[in-house]
DNA sequence: ACATAGATTGGTTGTACACCCAATCTATGT
DNA sequence: ACATAGATTGGGTGTACAACCAATCTATGT
C-alpha cells in the first residue's frame, strides 16, 4: 500500500533551485518561499522534505561535490591522456553558461560553512579527501602539500569564475596543467 | 567651534570589528547588534556612520583589500629578491592566528557580492586592478591570463585557509613560487 | 471500489532583524 | 563660562522570515 517514496527525487529538485536562487540572489535572497517558486512547489513542501535550512545547505553540499566528482570520473574514463592533465581538464570545464551557477553556490556555500560547524567540518573532509583523491590518481607524483596547493588553485578558479566567467575560462586550465607539471616529480 | 570629526577612526574600528564577527558567526551571525557589542559601542552609532550594510560590507571589501596591498608593499621594499618572490611570500604570509579572520571575512564578502550589484562590481574591478598589478611588477614576464592564474592561486589560497589554516600555511607560499616560475617567461 | 499513507497546499505564528529617531552627552572654539 | 556641532545612547517600529500545522489531495495496494 501507499505510494513509493518521491523524497530523493524532490529533495533533488529544490536543491538545484536552491543552487540557482543562491547563485542569482545569494544568501539573504535564498528564502524558503524564493526557493519553492524556483522549484516550481508550495513552501511548505520544501519544510516536509528538508528539516531546515542546515539540511539544504547540507544537501547543496552533496551536490556540488557529486557534480565535480561526476565531471572528473566521465573525462577519466573516456581518454586516454595524463591522469592528472585530465583531471585538471575536467575539473576546470568552466563553461560560462551553466557552471557560473555551480561557481557561486560553492562561494554560497562556503560562506554558510563559517556559521554552521557541521557544515565547516563537512567542507574540510570534503576538501582532504579530495586532496587524498588527487594524490592517488597521481600516483606517488605529488606530496599531500602540493596536490593541496593544486586544488587550492582549482578552488580559487571557482572564485574567479564566479566573478568573471569569461576570463576565467579562458586561464583555469591551461594554468592548472602548467602547475601540475611545475609540482609533479619525474 | 565643535568636536573635530572621530568619523574615520570610527568607521575603521567598526569595520575591524565586523570583519571578526563575520570570521566567528558568519553572515547571518552579523547582526548590527553583534558588531556594536563587538566593537564595544551601542547599536545606533553604527548606523550613525553607516548608511547601511551595504556600507559596512563596501568598507570591509576596502579595508581588505588595503591590508593585503600593505602586506605587499611593506615587503617589497626591505628585501632584494626577485619582485615577483617577495609578493608570493608576502600575498600568502598565512600565520594561522590573525589572517584566519582576513581569509574567513573574504568568504562572506565574496558571497554577499553576489546579491549587492555594486559589491560585485567593485570586487570586479578590484581583482581587475590586481591582476594589473601584478602583470607591471612582473615587467613582461607574465601574461594577463598567467596574471590572472596566480591571482586565482592567491584566492584559492585565502579559501583553503579559512577551512584549514595550519595546512594552507604550510603548501601555499611555497606553490605560488612554483606556479610564478612555471608562468613566467625566461 | 475502497482504504490508507504519504504528498502537497497555503495560511498562521512567533521571532529577530534593520533602520529610525528623540534625547542626552561631551569636546572644542570663543 | 557659554554656545555649538557632532557623538552617542537605547528603545521603538515595521517588515520579513523560518518553522509549523491543519486540511486536502492522490497514488497505490488490496
Amino acid at each position: 500500500m501507499s505510494r513509493p517514496s518521491l523524497r530523493t527525487l524532490r529533495r533533488h529538485e529544490i536543491t538545484v533551485a536552491f543552487a540557482r536562487v543562491l547563485a542569482r540572489h545569494g544568501q539573504a535572497g535564498a528564502t524558503i518561499a524564493a526557493i519553492a517558486e524556483e522549484a516550481g512547489v508550495a513552501p511548505g513542501l520544501v519544510h516536509h522534505n528538508f528539516a531546515d535550512k542546515q539540511d539544504l545547505y547540507s544537501a547543496l553540499l552533496e551536490q556540488l561535490i557529486a557534480g565535480f566528482r561526476h565531471r572528473i570520473d566521465a573525462r577519466a574514463t573516456t581518454r586516454k591522456e595524463d591522469p592528472l592533465e585530465a583531471y585538471a581538464d575536467a575539473a576546470l570545464a568552466l563553461d560560462e553558461s551553466s557552471d557560473t551557477i555551480a561557481a557561486r553556490a560553492w562561494m554560497a556555500v562556503f560562506a554558510e560553512a563559517l556559521s554552521d560547524p557541521l557544515l565547516f567540518e563537512k567542507m574540510r573532509r570534503l576538501l582532504d579527501a579530495e586532496v587524498l583523491s588527487l594524490e592517488r590518481r597521481a600516483k606517488g607524483r605529488l606530496t599531500t602539500r602540493n596536490a593541496s596547493a593544486v586544488l587550492a588553485y582549482i578552488v580559487g578558479s571557482f572564485v574567479f569564475g564566479a566573478f568573471a566567467p569569461r576570463k576565467a575560462a579562458g586561464f583555469a586550465a591551461p594554468g592548472a596543467k602548467k602547475l601540475l607539471r611545475a609540482l609533479s616529480t619525474n
